[in-house]
DNA sequence: GACTGAATGTTATAACATATCAAGTGCTAA
DNA sequence: TTAGCACTTGATATGTTATAACATTCAGTC
């Protein structure tokens, strides 16, 4: 398996395009894209897998940022609160989004075996809370789906 | 808002009888339900919210334990792998199980106010990745389903 | 009693995350 | 033009969650 979300694309590209969104959307929404948090993103879409905090802070370090953890989770928070990546609670590590601009509940399947991080097609993806929340006078703000299992090349070399 | 799951219930016989239906089940399937497994389960389901692992090895070091982390974590991973008590990953914590004995996916409703858990009544979530799962040819083995919001006590203190 | 496997005790450390305060940067409004 | 403000970044320290590794104990059984 590739480390893509299990399916193959024009790698280079989809960063490039990701980025340049990612730039258009924070311009419109007065967000500062400064260059610690565009190389996290970068980084983030480049490895196309979920990576903790430290990672992501040893290749800032490698590219002469500061390589204190803050500096990591500061530009992790702001990715994940501008919709730019997601945190992967089963994981504790972070994963770019791959349907930038789409509003969506991102629901994840994550190989136990590799770590390799897919986000599901929200259109195939159905979660039915509000009865439950209902019930009790829960109000639902935000909701981590997060399936593990395993990825279709830990499936044949099992 | 009480702290068991939004809802009103009698305590004690709640916590006596889950513990006889784990004896009971440990019996069964030849678990050894040890004195810390058992007093871990009973603390958790005395306090009947998410507690970290931290918070019960205090407990149990006040119970004369030994007061090292694999203490906790070696109960809590029997409990959880037993069906007894599951992990909240979004809060790193553990809660004991509200439906023991019955098989399901649990979802949770995690107040971000006041940390009060709710496990949600399992007819009445649905929660569909296959359609997902399949089309990259991913095997779901376990789900984490965690809905983020405002408990009912929360929102009127807002 | 000696063997076996599971559970527990213990030490140490890895991995993940945040509080705090100082310093720099860029905007804007008098 | 510069004083003030909001935000970002730098840096140190520390807090929190989790596991590796190895020694010891204990129950069952041959």
């Amino acid at each position: 398996m590739n480390a893509i979300g299990f399916e193959h694309h024009d790698h280079a590209t989809c960063i490039a395009s990701t980025l340049r969104l990612a730039e258009d959307n924070c311009a419109q929404r007065g967000l500062k894209f400064t260059p610690v948090r565009r190389r996290s993103l970068e980084i983030l879409l480049r490895e196309h897998r979920a990576m903790g905090a430290y990672d992501l802070l040893a290749v800032l370090a490698d590219n002469g940022h500061s390589a204190q953890p803050p500096v990591a989770y500061r530009a992790l928070d702001f990715l994940v609160t501008a919709g730019f990546a997601h945190k992967i609670e089963r994981l504790n590590a972070y994963i770019a989004c791959c349907h930038l601009g789409s509003d969506h509940t991102p629901a994840f399947l994550i190989c136990r075996n590799c770590r390799a991080v897919g986000e599901a097609n929200a259109s195939q993806v159905e979660i039915r809370l509000d009865a439950a929340a209902q019930a009790v006078g829960f109000v639902i703000e935000r909701t981590v789906v997060e399936a593990e299992g395993l990825c279709p090349n830990c499936q044949d070399a099992a």
